[in-house]
DNA sequence: TTGTATGCGTTATCAT
DNA sequence: ATGATAACGCATACAA
């Protein structure tokens, strides 16, 4: 035996009545009378009746759930983007709907599609650190896709974007080194085209400019880590600390970036903040326990999901909103002109 | 503009066609010739046709959906539970949709509602620790819905649960203190009527009664955190390092146990392991990092969202199976009870 | 080889 | 106040 759950029509059936009139009562149309109303709504309690949503997302043509795709669940900065995305689903009735791209770019386009197939009324995003050619993000949003990019953000016009203040929370990172003495800062960043990187890498350099410390190229440090980020971060800190010039400071300006660098401090001996300082963008809760010295900019994952979330269902809302208006001047036309072809006939 | 995707009809439509011999032309039924076949899938890669999910759903009943309830998202054990079923559900075909209980018992309820309601092909579920009272899973489970126990897993003879092997985990990580010199071992568990935790706690005795050391029963605590976690387990570890009785050692048998464990002796100076040995149940990555003294009983989160969803889609899909053959001989003896009568009639 | 008709569950429109 | 019917997009049994 599966799962077979009680439809209008079985409710119809067994009180010998038709599923027009069963669906009015259920939906306590005022031309229902109470008798019937109260048959129905008993017999529908009674034999725990819920109306199937995927035959109302077909009729309705939307689906109530919005899809979110990050590139892995299991970061915490996502895991608690997505729990504020969730929350306001919740609130407004949304289900969500969860896909990975685990940073490739194929499987980044093939999720989205996925998504987009009907299955769902609007996406939230966060785009792949491999992805540099966003013409599937911008295929999908010409035919109509409401669309939210967040925290990696694409960088088109007319496609809302929600991240954290990237710019200000490198800004101030850098100048609390150099308000602490420091002055040789280092800044490990993500791939180099993405936008989060351009404004965190934008903070710390405006930060050296505006306390006249000269910036030096070679101690901005990208990386695109490819799932090996700590091998690739024990690369660049090895490169980093074995230069004439060794910084006396690093700034990391990632979860993933701040943690890997950690373990290297440790695995090398080197101390934080004394043989080197750090500060760190990251989500992870342990981070001030494990490291007491290390200075923290928390991301404020859980708010950017929900504001992301917020904006999408409004979009989509909305959307929907203009769509019924069109609707209704359609119908008035297809009526005046039918009237009009009335009166021309006879 | 809104979303607007092209359809079957459409198809048929522009090339003249009937809905059905287009539908098969994509199908690459056997029955249509190979130039219209041609013509059709030229026409739909053009214009970049996708079957609509939904219709489909409500056609085949089924939604290649499966619905996942945890009670917090951003706990890094289910992020990484979730990671490992989306992993098998990607493969499979899948998509997932998340829900959260907040560990609240209503919210419980009407998420698994909500998920039940035909928009699921199955669900893989944790009981709140809240939860005590199964009904609402039980009235599921009789009415054929798919489900899959984890982590917290219901104790129902005919309902699948996949969770780690709690007790021998506890087990070894008792002896592993009882090894190094500990004797006066403190064990903090969760909620006493969850499964885990009777597992867990029965791993621990039976270590201690396999090394002749008594069990006391004041030395285990048991706590239901309602949110707030570190509060109730900052009075756990004041009540029981002020007896006179004062444990040695520490067995932390979850994730947010552990942590708030190991904050709370950072807060009061308590070194580790010198002054209090501890053991920890732990899926943070950072644990090692931060607290290298500490031992970390890792907990499979991702093998167990996979083996997990394996077995949910199993079900799903070995039940289909039982229905297709069910409808075979159904129509069979529709068919022949017609041909009878057709017999009978002239 | 192709077209027509039906049904999945629901609601809206039109009829009674 | 209630019933019959069409439509949403798709697949398929049946008809031609």
């Amino acid at each position: 035996m599966r799962f077979e759950a009680i439809t209008i029509k079985d409710i119809a059936k067994a009180l010998g009545l038709s599923t027009s009139t069963v669906s009015r009562a259920l939906r306590d149309s005022y031309e229902i009378s109470p008798e019937t109303k109260e048959k129905v709504l008993l017999y529908a309690k009674e034999n725990n009746y819920r109306p199937n949503p995927i035959a109302l997302s077909l009729k309705e043509k939307r689906s109530s759930s919005i899809g979110v795709l990050v590139c892995e669940i299991a970061n915490s900065f996502f895991s608690q983007a997505i729990n504020g995305i969730e929350s306001v689903a919740q609130e407004k009735g949304y289900n969500v709907i969860i896909a990975q791209s685990k940073d490739d770019f194929e499987k980044e386009i093939s999720s989205l599609q996925y998504l987009a197939s009907r299955s769902v009324d609007g996406i939230l995003f966060s785009v792949s650190s491999e992805t540099s050619d966003f013409s599937h993000v911008q295929h999908l949003h010409q035919r109509g896709m409401n669309l939210v990019s967040f925290d990696r953000v694409v960088d088109f016009a007319d496609i809302h974007k929600v991240s954290v203040d990237n710019y200000k929370a490198a800004y101030e990172a850098t100048t609390h080194f150099i308000k602490n003495g420091y002055t040789k800062i280092a800044c490990i960043a993500n791939a180099s085209y993405l936008s989060i990187t351009k404004e965190r890498v934008g903070g710390y350099t405006a930060a050296l400019k505006d306390h006249n410390i000269a910036v030096n190229p070679d101690n901005i440090f990208f990386c695109l880590h490819g799932g090996l980020v700590y091998e690739e971060i024990a690369d660049i800190m090895f490169q980093a600390m074995n230069t004439k010039n060794k910084p006396d400071a690093i700034l990391a300006t990632s979860d993933k970036i701040t943690t890997s660098v950690l373990r290297y401090c440790q695995q090398q001996n080197i101390a934080i903040p004394k043989q080197v300082g750090l500060v760190g963008f990251s989500n992870v809760e342990l981070t001030d326990l494990l490291a007491p010295s290390l200075t923290v900019v928390k991301q404020p994952a859980y708010e950017m999901g929900r504001i992301a979330a917020e904006l999408l269902i409004k979009q989509i809302e909305s959307k929907r909103q203009i769509k019924d208006f069109e609707d209704v001047v359609l119908a008035t036309e297809l009526h005046q002109r039918a009237s009009s072809e009335k009166k021309a006939k006879p």
